[in-house]
DNA sequence: GAGGAAGCGGACAGAAGCTGTCCATTTATA
DNA sequence: TATAAATGGACAGCTTCTGTCCGCTTCCTC
């Protein structure tokens, strides 16, 4: 008997449910809130996942294929420089959405989604060293210096209380760490 | 009857305890942890803070209070580029270090909190301005977009699940988005 | 150094929230 | 329609937090 036409519709609905908990909450999310989000039970949420870790894998892995796919269109741009940057745009509004990830990523997972996230390191060290090796990218970083950088447009605040302005605030870091990073 | 020595020391402890509290778990720390690291009895915290909002208002407060004085000596410094550039950098270096009260600052505090970060977001606005008017400092943004950059270094990881690197992580961002700001 | 008041610590009850299971009920397929 | 798969959510057990209370300790005064 295949697969249930409700159980597919169900499985698809708690994967996307995940992201958007992981994304706001943290990896730390309960069941109980993915089900919530989800429109499903928290049982639905158990079968489908009974360990912490397959859930984990699963959403890194649905935002690793993302991430990949913008980084080998970045690779195959003419200009260095516009595939650097519109790569970086993307890790960092990436990593802006996903905030509650901050470096856990090594933890969860299993092999298969360090392999898949070893491809996309290694991607995004040849996008950065095209552009260093065009000149167009400053030269004085390391690629993990540069690449650790797109965390930097993830803030949510500061110490002295100004509203976080999510929408444009991202676009401001990133502007100015661009202006900062190009040579020309 | 004057206040006892010993309970002099313990509220010194207590405050020391929640800074550090609230900077690596944010502000819905509990009292038993602040408790714990200021080595008292919960009993001591409550009673000397019955209300959480009075222990935040505490902390807060201590923390402009430190800011404020930076952002005196900046206006004081001669020149604006290295005025704004020093406050810049302790108000992103404070923010990475209390990256768990991002934006909450306005719930919490009071009328009295209030009135001292309105005093230190005046003298902020000064400094980013004056090194606009000298030309040092890039017109585009708004002196709010700019004190906004200051959470940038805050970063604590990216997608990619590099470790976070905080000692040397800041002062990368910090020097990029210092070139992207000046304008020579 | 003795007495009394102020302060202290931490046990404890109650509340909240999370995990993981189980089964009566619903739903898709043949 | 019959049947097996899938579902939802109640529930028990656990952890963690809040806030209080009271026996004990520490400090100050005389």
């Amino acid at each position: 008997m295949p697969v249930r036409a409700d159980a597919q519709r169900n499985a698809a609905r708690v994967l996307a449910a995940a992201r958007r908990a992981v994304a706001s909450t943290g990896l730390d999310v309960s069941y109980h809130e993915i089900a919530r989000e989800a429109g499903v039970g928290v049982g639905t949420v158990y079968r489908r996942y009974p360990e912490r870790d397959q859930l984990m894998a699963a959403v890194l892995s649905d935002i690793l294929t993302e991430l990949t796919d913008t980084a080998h269109q970045a690779l195959n741009c003419d200009d260095a420089w516009e595939g650097f940057s519109s790569l970086f745009t993307s890790l960092a509004l990436r990593t802006a959405q996903n905030a509650g990830l901050s470096g856990s990523l090594d933890q969860h997972g299993g092999p298969a989604v360090a392999q898949q996230r070893h491809e996309l390191l290694d991607l995004t060290r040849k996008v950065i060293e095209r552009a260093q090796g065009q000149g167009r990218l400053r030269r004085d970083l390391a690629w993990q210096s540069v690449l650790r950088l797109t965390g930097a447009p993830a803030v949510q605040g500061c110490v002295l209380g100004l509203e976080p302005d999510p929408a444009h605030g991202h676009l401001v870091v990133l502007t100015v760490l661009l202006d900062g990073l190009r040579t020309d």
